[in-house]
DNA sequence: TTGTAGGCGTTATCAA
DNA sequence: TTGATAACGCCTACAA
């Protein structure tokens, strides 16, 4: 392979080597004449700028790196494909940090910016991955950074996702306007934070229709199709059974209508299901799942666009920024049994 | 954040630049004495050395780019997965470059390594994303390279994949021990060769049990559920039914099986269904999938760590590595109807 | 065991 | 419009 340099190239070329540099750069601060003749050398030499010199220099790897916890979930990897699209087109690369939700991490790859080897971060998570001292504004402690998805506790930084809340008390009229009473909920884990927030909206909804909480209808389960079956089961258990079940995401409502259907009841008919996230397989599953749709690749794109912007000295108004979300009524809610 | 230097490091420490640097690259050259003083001043002033400037140095970024068609697609997540961590716990970087199956970025990713912007590819595709003269060996047309899940015609790189011919033909025998003669295939499309491999292993297996081959079970679609649909559709109209259907991935089985129950076909009673891959979801659909499971994490830890090897100047076989796969007997499939 | 010095490939500054 | 020069931050002979 060639090892051409810059210097090779404006040898080559009988230029000086911020000729050839500003050939690729500021191609206008170049004659004509001079721009063809360079340009002949570097295609004739296949020559590649050297992106570690040019980076030692200028202070910009070009890189963002996103860190976030589980690529094989299909929420993030929807995001991330959006992410890398919006970074390419803007000439940035993108860092994968797969942190099967570890603290350490997150650390490690949050580290890389401070490292020089990235110039922002794309987070999904909902903790800080650095040392703050609480006493000093956040700003300053941070680099570049936006929040997709989850949320952080503090109005210092970007944060970008679907209004959990409101999309949560949108599922639960739905069923509600189908004449369910009972409705239960499969939670996510409790100490994160959209699983609260889509609990809250849940409780709303339920108060606004005049019906007492029932904390037997709450079921904790981790965002996955097998405690979702274990939380339909114990749902199952109960002496007064639900009608409905609303789970915080579509993972665990397909693990609850496979473990319904596995005991021999029917799904919308005996049991309504309901997701969250409209993944892919959300409507290819039998029933077809009832699921609030997240618009994955916006958030995606509004998460780079955001990151960029800040990369490039613009001001980016901090605090959260909500998307749309669209109800997907499908097949597997239906009313509730007389 | 104050950007501290190895020279200020140095400095604060009484010591040369080059001191602290073996402090980090080589800690066994340090005296003990020495080690202790500068790590305090490193720890005290969160000192971290700028990667592009030891890159620069010694010519290694420390990233490997993965390319891959689309990171959605369970397989492919499962895979990057497994490379991410295999990467990380060796002290690589890994860079996403989602393809979408565009030549022209995989080409632009292929070319980071040219700008020094990593060190090695992985790829997964079919074809090589570099300029090659036929004439010349390919070894020293191409960076560090490892091809992952499927296959490029040439044993002069590194693949490592399933045997697809096998696999596809144990799933034929397995579709045969269960008294089915009239075995449809939905295949992929007609230029990737891993579905003319599977495909391969059908006519085989079916040549085997001396049943004739009839084109008109053979039909194409595009490896996703929707047209898994499709062909679920086209085979429904044929005169005469396959009693079985063995699709060449999960995606296309979970749209067959949609299709045929939409259409008031039992599976598997009526008609028994096959995937391939086994992907999360293959055991939660209803029925749950019979499919041919492939080693992801395994195949990602062998590509990285494979990859990694060559890195280091290690040599490393040309040629294809086969992973070994398993049946995955689940509820899709059943005796063939009288 | 430690220090000195040169250079990795590029771009920014300044002058021509 | 172009060129000379000096960094950017680090690593590694080589010397001490």
């Amino acid at each position: 392979m060639s090892k051409l340099g810059i210097k090779d190239i404006a040898a080559k070329a009988n230029v000086s080597p911020a000729t050839v540099s500003r050939v690729f750069s500021s191609p206008h601060l170049v004659s004509k004449k001079t721009l063809q003749k360079v340009q002949k050398v570097i295609d004739e030499a296949g020559y590649r700028p050297n992106r570690m010199g040019a980076s030692l220099r200028t202070r910009r790897s070009g890189n963002i790196v996103a860190i976030i916890p589980d690529i094989t979930k299909p929420v993030n990897a929807g995001i991330i494909r959006a992410i890398e699209q919006g970074a390419q087109s803007q000439g940035y690369s993108v860092l994968l940090g797969d942190t099967q939700g570890l603290e350490e991490r997150e650390r490690h790859y949050a580290d890389l910016v401070g490292q020089g080897q990235a110039d922002g971060i794309l987070l999904f998570g909902d903790r800080i991955p650095f040392d703050i001292d609480p006493s000093r504004p956040l700003k300053e402690q941070i680099p570049p950074l936006v929040n997709g998805n989850e949320r952080i506790d503090t109005d210092e930084i970007v944060q970008v996702a679907v209004d959990n809340v409101s999309a949560s008390q949108a599922a639960i009229e739905h069923l509600l306007s189908l004449g369910h009473r009972r409705i239960a909920a499969v939670t996510g884990p409790d100490n994160v934070p959209s699983s609260n927030e889509r609990l809250q909206g849940y409780t709303q909804a339920l108060a606004k229709a005049g019906i007492d909480f029932d904390d037997k209808l709450l079921v904790q389960a981790e965002y996955d199709v097998e405690t979702g079956m274990r939380a339909a089961n114990k749902l199952l258990l109960l002496k007064d059974r639900p009608t409905a079940v609303f789970c915080f995401n579509d993972d665990m409502a397909i693990g609850v209508m496979k473990l319904l259907q596995q005991q021999g009841f029917n799904v919308p008919a005996d049991v309504s299901v309901m997701g969250f996230d409209d993944i892919h397989y959300a409507e290819f599953v039998t029933p077809s799942l009832t699921t609030v749709h997240q618009p994955l690749e916006e958030i995606g794109k509004a998460c780079i666009n955001s990151l960029i912007k800040q990369l490039n000295g613009q001001e980016v108004e901090a605090g959260r920024r909500f998307l749309p979300f669209t109800l997907k009524i499908r097949d597997s809610t239906g009313p509730a049994p007389k």
